[in-house]
DNA sequence: CGAATTTGACCGGCGC
DNA sequence: GCGCCGGTCAAATTCG
């Protein structure tokens, strides 16, 4: 475990919205791949320490598109291709693969993310999924397909009500409607006979990372069963999907490589977990157990943060007051170092944190001020 | 031999 | 309506 761990090495991340619009999403994947090009041209990220995910970086699903990307740097932080202030999915999001890399948050006044979370139901209504305009509104948001997940007991669900109601009405019909159907088509062999397929596909809220790595699986703690493999378009790399193991648990990943750098893999989880990580990595505890951010989270990690970072989040992730989630949220994912045993000073010596406050950034920001 | 993976078919949404 | 495409299913196959 502790061997796999150490050789991936996570230098991005995005959050995707749950109803996407194909072009957005074909955009967003476009962006994604792009953003390689700026990646860690300089590392190697071969043997991380199990906490060292220091190139952390969250990246809201809707990027603004007209943003050019920036130049290509070693940095991590400068790789970003979007503009934060663009908005985007502001639901609470997935953060499993922090157990995998044994991140560390901080969430405030919050014990944990998942306390944070449970503090602040973050939850995004189709409507508001598709529009994403970047704005003023609350971070806390009503109804979400998040909801629609029956077996998700530890997130939002309260907050759904009448939207579950419909959904199990529906539910109940088409399992009626499938039985009726079953009878009459067991006959037939492969996929002739309908299934639940008739009741609209429902999505999770994703949340991707892009990881370095010789290895497209990575291991994150929980137990997954591919099913499914489909070649990509534009891309001489299939993409798998996963789906973890625990009964009841719906959590599905998928995992490609990235076309223009192969050593790059995508990894989109999407769903919460309902159970705890059956491997639990040492070290790691409470949310990080739980890859969709709201599940089975109980402990807490309340480090003190060098201050330096939170500036470095202040200006990557809250250009604007409406980021009101994303300015807290994403910034603890560049937190990890807060954990590591050993100074920020033996990372830079791995090339770890090399350029993690890079001049450019600061230009930036003064630009923008 | 059970579990996991592979793989081609199928489903459903979406754009034209 | 049709075709494309992402996602899923499930029988067949492989693996441990």
């Amino acid at each position: 475990m502790d061997e796999m761990r150490q050789n991936h090495n996570i230098f991005s991340m995005m959050r995707i919205s749950s109803v996407e619009k194909r072009e957005e999403k074909r955009e967003l994947e476009r962006i994604t791949l792009k953003t390689e090009n700026f990646v860690m041209a300089n590392s190697t990220f071969i043997t991380p320490p199990p906490t060292t995910p220091s190139d952390f970086v969250h990246m809201p699903n809707v990027f603004s598109l007209s943003a050019p990307p920036p130049p290509p740097t070693s940095s991590i932080f400068d790789m970003m291709p979007c503009d934060i202030s663009a908005g985007g999915d502001q639901k609470a999001g997935s953060l499993g693969f922090m157990d995998l890399l044994e991140i560390n948050q901080d969430f405030g006044a919050s014990a944990s993310l998942f306390d944070w979370f449970n503090q602040n139901p973050i939850v995004v209504s189709p409507q508001q999924q598709q529009s994403f305009v970047p704005s003023t509104a609350s971070p806390v948001l009503e109804t979400s397909e998040v909801l629609n997940n029956p077996a998700t007991p530890n997130s939002s669900a309260s907050i759904s009500s009448s939207s579950n109601e419909v959904g199990e009405d529906a539910l109940q019909q088409v399992k009626a409607e499938d039985q009726e159907e079953e009878q009459d088509q067991d006959k037939n062999k492969k996929r002739l006979k309908p299934k639940k397929r008739s009741q609209k596909r429902l999505r999770e809220p994703r949340f991707a990372f892009m990881t370095k790595s010789e290895v497209d699986h990575l291991d994150d703690g929980y137990r997954w069963r591919k099913y499914g493999q489909k070649a990509v378009k534009n891309s001489p790399y299939p993409r798998s999907y996963y789906r973890c193991t625990s009964a009841g648990c719906g959590v599905k990943k998928r995992v490609e490589r990235s076309s223009d750098d192969p050593s790059i893999v995508v990894t989109t989880y999407e769903g919460q977990h309902i159970h705890p990580s059956p491997v639990t990595p040492r070290g790691s505890i409470g949310f990080l157990a739980d890859s969709s951010g709201f599940g089975a989270a109980t402990s807490s990690f309340v480090i003190p943060q060098p201050h330096e970072y939170q500036q470095q989040h202040a200006y990557l992730y809250s250009p604007s007051p409406s980021l009101s989630f994303t300015s807290r949220f994403s910034p603890s994912f560049l937190h990890q170092e807060k954990r590591l045993e050993s100074p920020p000073s033996l990372l830079r010596d791995h090339g770890l944190l090399q350029d993690i406050v890079p001049s450019q950034m600061i230009r930036k920001e003064a630009e923008e001020e």
